[in-house]
RNA sequence: CGGGGCGUGGUGUAACGGCUAACAUGCCUCUUUUGGGAAGAGGUGACUCCGGGUUCGAAUCCCGGCGCCCCGACCA
């Protein structure tokens, strides 16, 4: 993409009232706009990360056997009525509206009530288990406090798998296929090292939930992290409790002295739970057996926060300078500055390297504005693309190989590390 | 929901109850410039969040509302 034609600009400061680093420099880097508190626009560089991340999400889902769907925000009291979980003395966070008839109608706050009525369709048999469907999906919840910029909102992208399983057996197979899908995420985001597998409350559905927490003074929550899995090495998944289930009856249950557990801060970028068959019993899911008799279909579902792990990913990697992404998620790979120069033969040379670079592929910014040097190289920092290509009549005048054709400078945003190269060689 | 703070050009700030609401930045025009947010000149842009009140006079004081941020509580 060409930069002239990227509507959004860059800003020196950040509006006042953003505290949150994250919100600060996506602001300010033209990712994000705020509408009010808690609701955040992404664009077209934003948006662009986020699918990055949705991309991830999706093969490591389609892997461990996910099935893509979307369900609607817009839902029907009824089923929700079913579980006890419309009336606001139960579940305080919805947004709720009417039809014009005066029909009461809520703005989804999670899918496993309209799910678990669609399944009914579908699931019959035993021979219809195990099924594993999720979905991104815009999720409201009315908190009454958002805060911490794209990290706790009020309108989100979430994506929520639900798993239906024959039996408890079948379902915690599948939950532990899960959690390694959850670190492999974590992983290709860049956020692997930081990420525990935290136990924490189940809640009313069972004794555990496991919380996917990353370590960052940012986040809200505080975990005792395990440092004994730490010095077990890679391929380890790392554990930690969430103080708010921290006690001896969990370290006995986790087999560890409390000795080995670090307070840390962190911020929750993913939970699974093991629903049991509250939903399938409630909702009557049933399938039959092999014998003809009629079972409640075990259930767990998967949750986790594209735009949480974006806020998540600024927080932990950005520097003084700006954001820097990891390139599995960057809005593009490279960021090509031509600067300026008097007889248009930078400009040309440019134009020719975009398309060759985007012909083979390679997502590129391209930065054909007519501004100066350091502007650009500004706005490039803030922006935070992981390649830099700059190419100037100084490069140009470097010739590689083949004695003709001129270098680029190549900069590595997060280490800084700059190399001439060839544009023969790119 | 309790506590605290804050609302002034697009953005960041200033202005004793008193002159045409100032400065920086952004944006526009021209000239010069061009490897780390360039320089000069000229311009554009604000019912000072909304509604009441006090006063000869309100951005400033008072009351009410709305909005935003932070701390706490909450967070299937």
């Amino acid at each position: 993409m060409k930069q002239s034609q990227l509507f959004t600009k860059t800003r020196h400061e950040a509006p006042k009232d953003e505290v949150a680093k994250n919100a600060q420099l996506l602001i300010r880097a033209g990712y994000v706009n705020k509408e009010m508190a808690g609701v955040y626009d992404f664009l077209p560089l934003g948006l662009r990360t986020l699918n990055k991340i949705v991309g991830i999400i999706r093969e490591e889902m389609n892997a461990i056997g996910g099935v893509e769907l979307s369900l609607t925000a817009l839902q029907d009291k009824k089923i929700w009525e079913a579980t006890d979980r419309w009336d606001d003395k139960k579940v305080d966070i919805w947004f709720k509206t009417k039809l014009q008839n005066g029909t009461d109608l809520g703005l989804a706050i999670t899918h496993e009530e309209p799910l678990t009525q669609l399944m009914k369709d579908h699931i019959r048999s035993f021979r219809d288990l195990p099924r594993a469907v999720y979905q991104f999906q815009t999720k409201f919840r009315n908190e009454v406090r958002a805060k911490s910029g794209i990290m706790r909102g009020r309108e989100f992208l979430m994506k929520d798998l639900y798993a239906f399983s024959r039996d408890v057996a079948e379902r915690d197979a599948f939950y532990e296929k899960a959690q390694q899908a959850y670190v492999n995420v974590f992983n290709r985001l860049g956020i692997g090292d930081k990420t525990y597998m935290t136990f924490a409350s189940g809640g009313l559905f069972s004794k555990y939930s496991h919380e996917f927490q990353t370590l960052t003074e940012a986040g809200e929550d505080t975990i005792y992290v395990y440092e004994g899995a730490e010095k077990n090495g890679q391929g380890q998944i790392k554990i930690a409790v969430n103080k708010e289930v921290l006690n001896d009856e969990v370290l006995t249950d986790l087999g560890i002295k409390r000795a080995d557990l670090v307070e840390k801060k962190a911020v929750e970028v993913g939970n699974i739970f093991k629903l049991g068959t509250r939903f399938s019993e409630a909702l009557g899911l049933v399938y039959q057996d092999e014998k003809g008799k009629s079972i409640p279909v075990e259930m767990s579902s998967y949750g986790m926060g594209p735009g949480r792990l974006m806020g998540t990913i600024v927080e932990l990697m950005a520097d003084e300078k700006g954001l820097v992404w990891p390139e599995a998620v960057a809005p593009f790979a490279v960021h090509l500055v031509a600067l300026f120069d008097k007889n248009g033969k930078v400009s040309e040379a440019a134009d020719v390297l975009y398309e060759k670079l985007t012909a083979r592929g390679i997502e590129v910014l391209y930065d054909d504005r007519d501004a100066t040097a350091g502007e650009k190289f500004s706005d490039s920092d803030l922006i935070g693309i992981p390649l830099r290509y700059v190419i100037s009549e100084k490069t140009l005048a470097k010739n590689g190989s083949e004695g003709d054709a001129g270098s680029v400078e190549v900069k590595n945003r997060a280490t800084g590390k700059v190399e001439i190269r060839p544009i023969s060689s790119l």
